[in-house]
DNA sequence: AGTTAAAATGACAACGCTGTCAATGTTCTG
DNA sequence: CAGAACATTGACAGCGTTGTCATTTTAACT
C-alpha cells in the first residue's frame, strides 16, 4: 500500500540514496540511472514522505506564509500565487494569519517556525514592513521575502518584491485630470501600510507635474475599509462639497466602493457629477454600480513570483530562477466610475 | 538553541518518553512528574517537532482543508475557522484549493494524501456532496468531516455538519411575505451544489405555508456569481416585469449584488419597487446600495465545529467534545434592501 | 595496458519523535 | 507482611528520508 523509497530502490536495482539523488534532481546521476530510476518512482507511483525529509534533511519543504490582511480577495489571490509554486516544487504550505497589534504575536510567530522548520517565510503587508519583524527573523535566520509597496531604485531585490504603488496612483491621477479634473480629493488608507504614503505621494507627483498646487484639505486620513470610505467621502464632499471636489481617489477598491456608497446617500451622480477611483482591482470593483475604474494588481502572479524568489534564496546554487520579476506597477482599469469633469 | 525532547528529559531527570506522555496528554502519569516535566517544557520553551511526531506516530498531525469555491470570503472564514482550532490543538493545515471539474483532480488529491499523510480532511461543497469523492477518501480509509446543505433531519452527524439552507430560504422567504409581497422571484445558484435545492424547497415551501402557488416562471436557473445575478434579474425582470415582481431572493450575496446592479441598470428603485434579499451574510453585503437583506451564515463558527467533529474522530478515546453542533441555520439580517410591496 | 583522477554509487548513521514491551514502584489483599 | 494486581516509568527499535564518507566504476591520461 505504501511506497517508500527503499520500493523504489528495489524495484530499481538501485540503492535508496541513489533515488533520493534522483528526486532531488542532484547532478551526479547518470543520464541511464536517472532513467531507470524515474520508471520505477512512475510504475510505483511513489510519493516521497514530507515527514521524512523535513527530519532528515537541513532544507525544510515546507514555507509559510504570513498575514495580516482583513482583504479576503487578497489572502486568497497571495495564497494561491504561492501554493501553485508550491505544489510544482513540491512544497507545502503552512498559512500563519495573524494581527500585528497583537503582543505576542512575536512568540506566536517563533512557535510556527520552531514546530515545523520552514524553508522560508512569505512576508505580506503590512508585516512586510515592519523593521521589527525583519530584525526577528534576520536574528532567527529564516529566510523569507518581503511582498511590500514600493520602488524600483529601492534595492534589495534578493528578498523584495516591489509593487509600485507610487507609478500606480500617478498613472490614475494622470488619468484624471486628462479628463479635465483640478479638484481631486484622496482617500488615505492605514498609515501602517506604506502603500498608503506612497500612493499619495503619486497622487501628488501627478498633479505637481500637472502644475496643480496641492492641497491637503483634499487628502482624508483613514483605513483601508469599506466604511473609512463612507466617513471620507462624507468627510470631503459634505455640506455641499466646499472644496468642490470633482473627483476622488479612492485609497483601494473598498474605500472607492464606500465613496460610491455615501455618494448615493447624498444624491451625487457617478460619474457624471464626481468621478471616483479604486486601487487594486479586486472583484468587487466589477460588482459595483458603476463599475470602478480602478489599478490592477496581479496578487497571484506578484506571490508567485514571491515563492520562486523564496525558492532561489532557499535551494541555492540549484536554483538559479532568472526570470523573477521583482517590480510590478499596477495598471490602470478605466471602467465606468471616472468620467469627464462637467464643471470645467 | 533547537530544543528536542531529550534536552526536556534531562532537565526534568526523566526518560524521553515520559516527556513524550506528558505531552500527549496520556494518562497514566503521575501529577508530580507531569508538573515537573511541564515545567522543564516550559523553561526551556520546548516545541516537539511535527515532522518527527508525524513520522514517528501512527496518527499525523496535519489536517486538510479542501475546497474548490470562488467565493474568497468564504473560503478565508472557513480556514480561520479551521485554523484556529488546529492551533489549540498544536495541528496544522494544508490548504487544497482544487476544481471538481478537474479531470486529474483524484489523482492530485491522492498525492497530497501521500505527500502527508493526514490525520483528516474537511470538505466543503460541492466537493462534500460529491460521492465519488467520499467513496474514494472511504476506500482510502482517510478520515474526514463534511460541511453540506442539510437539515437537522438528516443522519450522519458523526461525518456531518448541515447548514439548514432550507430553513434560512423558508425564514427570507416568509419575511417578504410578511411585507405583503405575492410575486417572489428566485435566483438559483449552480446545480452542483446542494445548497441550491435546499433554498429553493426552502422558498417553496413558505409560499405553500402561504397559500401562494407556486410559479416556475419565477425561478431563474444561473450560478452563484455576481453576473449571473445580474443575468437573472434582466431575465426575470426584463421587457417591464411582465410577471409583475415585487421582490427576488438571490441565490447568494453575489447575485443579489448582480440583481441591485440590474436593478439600477433597469431603473428600478430598491427596495421601493422592489425588494432583492441575499444569502450567507458575506461581507459585501454590507458594502452594496442599499445594503443587502440576508441570512446570516456564521462560516468560521461552523468551520470550528467541522475541525472539532474531525478531531474527535481522529483522537478517539482521548477526546470526547461533547459541545459540538452539526447543524446551523443561517439567520434573517434584515437590513435596506427590503420593504413593503408598494403595489398592493 | 597501466596508472590516476574524477564521477557515480552505496552503506550506514542520524533526524526527533512514538510504539512496544519490559522493568520498576506502589497499593491493596488477606 | 508476603504476594498479587495495578500504576508508572524506561530502554530501545523504527518511522522514511538525507548527509557523510567509503567504495566502485568510468574516463583520461601516459
Amino acid at each position: 500500500m505504501k511506497v517508500t523509497i527503499n520500493d523504489v530502490a528495489k524495484l530499481a536495482g538501485v540503492s535508496m540514496k541513489t533515488v533520493s539523488r534522483v528526486i532531488n534532481k542532484e547532478p551526479s546521476v547518470r543520464k541511464k540511472t536517472y532513467d531507470i530510476v524515474m520508471d520505477a518512482v512512475n510504475t510505483l507511483n511513489y510519493q516521497p514522505n514530507l515527514a521524512a525529509r523535513n527530519l532528515a534533511g537541513t532544507s525544510s519543504f515546507t514555507v509559510g506564509l504570513v498575514y495580516d490582511n482583513p482583504n479576503a480577495y487578497y489572502v486568497i489571490d497571495m495564497q494561491n500565487g504561492v501554493l501553485s509554486r508550491c505544489k510544482e516544487e513540491g512544497y507545502e504550505l503552512v498559512i500563519h494569519p495573524c494581527s500585528y497589534t497583537d503582543s505576542n504575536m512575536e512568540a506566536d510567530f517563533k512557535t510556527m517556525i520552531k514546530r515545523s522548520r520552514l524553508a522560508g517565510l512569505v512576508l505580506t503587508p503590512p508585516l512586510s514592513e515592519q523593521n521589527s519583524i525583519i530584525d526577528m527573523l534576520d536574528e532567527m535566520g529564516i529566510h523569507y521575502v518581503r511582498v511590500l509597496s514600493g520602488r524600483p531604485s529601492d534595492e534589495d531585490q534578493d528578498t523584495c518584491i516591489y509593487v509600485n504603488d507610487y507609478a500606480a496612483a500617478y498613472e490614475i491621477t494622470a488619468h484624471l485630470l486628462s479628463l479635465g479634473h483640478k479638484n481631486i480629493g484622496f482617500l488615505c488608507g492605514d498609515k501602517e501600510h506604506k502603500s498608503t504614503t506612497e500612493r499619495l505621494e503619486g497622487y501628488q507627483a501627478a498633479l505637481k507635474d500637472h502644475n496643480i498646487a496641492i492641497n491637503n484639505a483634499l487628502v482624508y486620513e483613514g483605513q483601508y475599509s469599506f466604511e473609512s470610505g463612507v466617513e471620507g467621502a462624507k468627510a470631503l464632499l459634505g455640506e455641499n462639497n466646499p472644496l468642490k471636489i470633482t473627483a476622488l481617489l479612492g485609497g483601494n477598491d473598498e474605500m472607492a466602493a464606500g465613496a460610491l456608497f455615501a455618494s448615493r446617500l447624498m444624491g451625487i451622480e457617478i460619474p457624471e457629477q464626481l468621478s471616483i477611483t479604486g486601487f487594486e482591482d479586486s472583484p468587487f470593483s466589477r460588482q459595483t454600480w458603476p463599475k470602478l475604474t480602478t489599478a490592477h494588481q496581479a496578487n497571484d502572479v506578484i506571490s508567485q513570483h514571491a515563492a520562486r524568489l523564496l525558492f532561489r534564496k532557499t535551494r541555492g546554487a540549484r536554483n538559479q530562477d532568472k526570470d523573477i520579476i521583482t517590480t510590478f506597477t499596477p495598471s490602470l482599469v478605466i471602467r465606468e466610475s471616472s468620467g469627464p469633469n462637467s464643471a470645467s
